[in-house]
RNA sequence: GCACGCAUAGCUCAGUCGGUAGAGCACCCCCUUGGUAAGGGGGAGGUCAUCGGUUCAAUCCCGAUUGCGUGCUCCA
């Protein structure tokens, strides 16, 4: 017998092996109807599977997140059993469900086309309409190697429970037996919303060694609104795309010639200084801004390690003298700053010393990997190395990790942190280990902030402390990060000058802030949809005359901005009001000033805020050049950022 | 890098079941001098990504190349 106990403190006593169906209905015949599986300490199973555990026993609904995955995972197994009926060759492989949805991996002769994939969708709904029910067995390992003989993939899975205790399943539905450890929805009939949205290739296992499968990613959900939402949010993102919006407010692009580095318009590059000079001055007092060359010897390659490992991801330059590749182009800036570091003594007096840069980087990213700003050749890095004693590690750690998160606040951008460990493959003693992650933990902890442990997941050098960031849409991105490293001093034989007047070995600290400045607009225009805080919008202020005639004062009133240090642009081209009233909120301008007559004579100007609609304010110019400054100097954030905050419709 | 898809005017896209192309916006000119998201008219603009093949004929079919897009261990 076991024991259940039910959320309301009431226990069910049931002969071990019950099918949990049994219990749920002794609860209630209406809770039955509406359950999908249920939990047991947490462990979902589902409403057929045999219970064999003491615990709490919780009944789980639509309500509950848990549930979707469940849906999703039998939706998989309904792609499988309908790609399955027109296309019999296909084998099956992995259909797991994930964050947004679920896929299913096939081995097939030809790849699917966007047909295929409509008359899969139109076979699953016949499959959900045919009410086939999830039967779950419980197999011997021969027993399912006999049923999955002609299912490669799942053999080679099968293999992995070779000599473990693990019970092995399949479930079937109608025609189609998967090997699966499920749980699953009662039957094929409660997949009613859901949408495939693309195939893709994904080698198997995740192994570019094996061969190219055929993914399916789809998604479903248990209400129409909720898929019809969460399209909604995919064609949101795609409006959002940084790729997009560069296009349409002309800030960056890219051409064939130079594939994976960005060319920036005059708007984009003013974005682009705007936050190299915001850095700058975060960094004005406290760190040493430096330039080293792009173009190294393969010598300092050797050194750094480089030239071994990471060769191949390297713009190697032909030397006419050696006749060899034997120069190479930046991939990072770190050794650079080390030959910088041992020009010269110096005194622990001088630790912690940092050197910033800004310096481009290049690296060869495989073709398959570019994407946008987000993955690109060539980018530059808010780059800092940190020369410091043992000691001070801990005090260095807290100030960087403030620094950072600062920075962000800035943006409107808000951080989780990831303390990741010794990976397994790393240079060092384990001694050496202990103290950088120790040190690091202390830091940490020091912080008073939460973070999450990432085993295994630092660099080969040292432990790091990872930045995730969570934009106004709710996506993530790894930016910021700080990485001890006890290694590269070693190996470039750094030293400074101790108070017992003797060499000592410095710690090194690797810091970048927004990972590339490229990535980090791509995140901010994803972020803003383009509708930038006043500080960074390459253009603050459009001046618009009504008339002609208006133009020579409102050429004054333009000078007066920009001598205010304002962004400010004048448009006198003679098109309606309304026309370039349009033109400046698609181009997301944050303030147009309108000048009419009443205007000019009273030197003042009737403004409107992009996306205020025709609400405007008529302010003497003074206030409106002490209104932007301010907000300029304050780097204001706009109102709340929203998920639809300056998405035109 | 690999699988699949895409590449037509500056942009967004139609189109040609093989007979050398079209719209809207943008651009240029003219009229309009306007009060808060497109005033009207006219014009210019394309070796249909590149190279090769098939064909009487290729932007269209085939192949290669380049670029871009989706994705490439959230495990049975």
């Amino acid at each position: 017998m076991i024991t259940l106990v039910l959320p309301d403190g009431a226990t069910r006593i049931v002969p071990l092996g019950t099918p949990a169906h049994e219990v749920v209905l002794s609860i209630g015949k209406g809770l039955l109807k509406a359950s999908i599986a249920v939990a047991v300490d947490g462990v979902v199973q589902d409403l057929s599977t045999p219970l064999r555990k003491d615990g709490k026993f919780v009944v789980i609904t639509e309500k509950d997140p848990r549930a979707l995955d469940v849906l999703r995972h039998s939706g998989a197994h309904i792609l499988a059993t309908a790609v399955r009926r027109l296309r019999p060759d296909a084998k099956i492989g992995f259909g797991p469900a994930i964050e947004d949805g679920f896929y299913y991996d096939f081995e097939v002769a030809h790849p699917f086309t966007p047909d295929d994939l409509a008359a899969f969708e139109a076979e699953m709904r016949k499959v959900a309409a045919e009410k086939y029910p999830f039967v779950r067995e419980e197999v011997s390992q021969a027993a399912a190697k006999k049923r999955f003989a002609d299912d490669p993939l799942k053999l080679e899975r099968l293999q992995d429970f070779e000599g473990s205790d693990e019970i092995i399943s399949t479930y079937t539905d109608g025609p189609f037996t998967d090997l699966c450890k499920g749980p699953h929805v009662p039957d094929t009939s409660y997949l009613k919303h859901f949408k495939l949205l693309h195939a893709a290739g994904a080698y198997w296992r995740g192994d570019e060694h094996r061969q190219m499968l055929q993914r399916i990613y789809a998604t479903a959900f248990f209400k129409q609104e909720d898929l019809d939402a969460h399209l909604h949010r995919l064609e949101e993102s795609k409006r959002r795309d940084h790729r997009v919006l560069g296009k349409a407010l002309d800030l960056f692009m890219f051409h064939p010639f130079a594939p994976g580095a960005a060319f920036w318009t005059e708007q984009g590059t003013t974005l682009m200084n705007t936050i190299n000079e915001f850095m700058r001055e975060l960094q004005r007092d406290d760190y040493k801004e430096i330039m080293t060359p792009l173009l190294y010897n393969k010598a300092l390659w050797e050194i750094s390690g480089h030239w071994g490992v990471y060769k191949d991801n390297m713009f190697l330059v032909h030397d006419k003298e050696t006749g060899e590749n034997d120069f190479a182009l930046k991939p990072m800036n770190c050794p650079s700053h080390h030959l910088l570091f041992a020009s010269k003594k110096h005194s622990y007096r001088e630790l912690p010393l940092r050197y910033t840069t800004f310096d481009v980087l290049h690296r060869n990213e495989i073709s398959g990997a570019l994407s946008g700003l987000t993955r690109v050749r060539q980018f530059r890095q808010d780059d800092c190395h940190v020369y410091l004693m043992e000691s001070q590690i801990a005090e260095e750690v807290q100030r960087l990790t403030q620094f950072i998160l600062g920075y962000y606040a800035t943006f409107g951008l808000s951080a989780t942190l990831k303390f990741a460990t010794r990976p397994a493959e790393r240079v060092g003693t384990d001694e050496m280990w202990d103290t950088a992650e120790r040190g690091l933990k202390q830091a940490l902890d020091a912080t008073g902030l939460p973070y999450a442990m990432k085993e295994g997941d630092g660099a080969f050098y040292g432990p790091k402390i990872d930045f995730d960031v969570t934009d106004s849409i709710g996506r993530h991105w790894q930016l910021g990060t700080i990485q001890l490293d006890y290694s590269q001093p070693e190996r470039f034989d750094l030293s400074y000058t101790g108070e017992d007047n003797h060499a000592h070995r410095p710690v090194l600290i690797h810091r970048a802030v927004s990972g590339s400045f490229e990535r980090f607009i791509a995140i901010l225009i994803e972020h803003f949809a383009g509708a930038f805080p006043v500080w960074l919008s390459p253009e603050q202020v459009r001046v618009l005359p009504i008339a002609d005639d208006l133009a020579p004062h409102a050429a004054e009133v333009t000078a007066k901005l920009r001598a205010a240090g304002i962004r400010a642009h004048l448009d006198t081209r003679s098109e309606t009001l309304n026309y370039r009233i349009r033109e400046a909120e698609t181009m997301k301008v944050p303030y147009m000033a309108v000048i009419g007559k009443r205007e000019a004579e009273a030197n003042t100007l009737a403004v409107r805020e992009r996306g205020a609609g025709k609400k405007q304010e008529v302010i003497a110019l003074d206030a409106f050049i002490a209104r932007v400054t301010g907000e300029i100097r304050s780097r204001a954030l706009p109102a709340p950022v929203t998920a639809d905050a300056g998405v035109a419709s």
